[in-house]
DNA sequence: CCAATACTTGCACGATGGCACAAATGACCA
DNA sequence: TGGTCATTTGTGCCATCGTGCAAGTATTGG
């Protein structure tokens, strides 16, 4: 069915539109964190980490927690120690997901599922027309 | 040459690694606002962007703002009106290539380039060595 | 020039976030 | 069972963020 509305790429986009993720990847030390883990080709115990940055060890293992928790590493205990790895997979197919969506949803690219051109927009982006 | 150490892809991963996006896209309200204008296939005004949810104009303006900075969006004026778009290849673009940057880190992927499997490690990930 | 429209900026306030330090917990070993 | 190492959790401090309201700026039309 060839609608005018806004495509199923727009929800498409909502849903993978994730502000947790986000905020998570927010932070320059997190992301540092990140960096330091992601060249290793191995999953590092908190205070291996935490070697790589001035910040408190505690400080450390919050952020890795956090991480965690937006899915972007997996945390796993090893005796005394905790090791995190970072989840490359599913890390690297939410943001292509993310990228496609965001494809998808323009409409320079999608020119055949939207040609309204702004003609169809009569109450602007809140009326929840096409526009 | 094949080297044990982080490879170039750690070092594309870090420039890939934008904290000013992430911190853009961290926010519901902001989310809101960017989805809302992807779901219309043209550039919106301020007024009309805001009518989308409940915030305070001003508040819609600043976030606006911010997601501009963060190249998500590009606002022009036109008239009396400033009109916002989402700037839809240069994001999908960056998020695409930061997906690239991750799914080449993965030693699981990677193998070649790396099968220390954690026995080149000697320092942890502070000590700059493939880990 | 003045008024109206559309947006931005200044300001204050409460909420959240990042941080260090200290204390608590978990796992192992003698 | 103590003691030690590795990590997490509690606490308080300061900076930043999101927000609404009010005032300011830009553009257009009379």
């Amino acid at each position: 069915m060839t609608t005018r509305r806004s495509p199923a790429a727009a929800k498409e986009l909502a849903r993978s539109l994730d502000a947790e993720l986000f905020k998570a990847l927010g932070d320059p030390t997190r992301l540092h964190l990140l960096t330091c883990l992601a060249s290793c080709c191995r999953p590092c115990a908190v205070g291996e980490i935490a070697a790589c940055c001035d910040v408190d060890l505690s400080v450390v293992s919050r952020h890795l927690a956090q991480l965690a928790k937006a899915e972007v590493l997996e945390g796993k205990r090893e005796g005394k120690s905790v090791r995190y790895a970072v989840l490359y997979g599913p890390l690297s197919d939410a943001l292509r997901r993310l990228s496609d969506a965001i494809a998808d949803c323009d409409p320079a690219r999608r020119g055949r599922s939207c040609r309204c051109a702004g003609l169809c927009c009569k109450g602007g982006a809140a009326k929840g027309g096409c526009c």
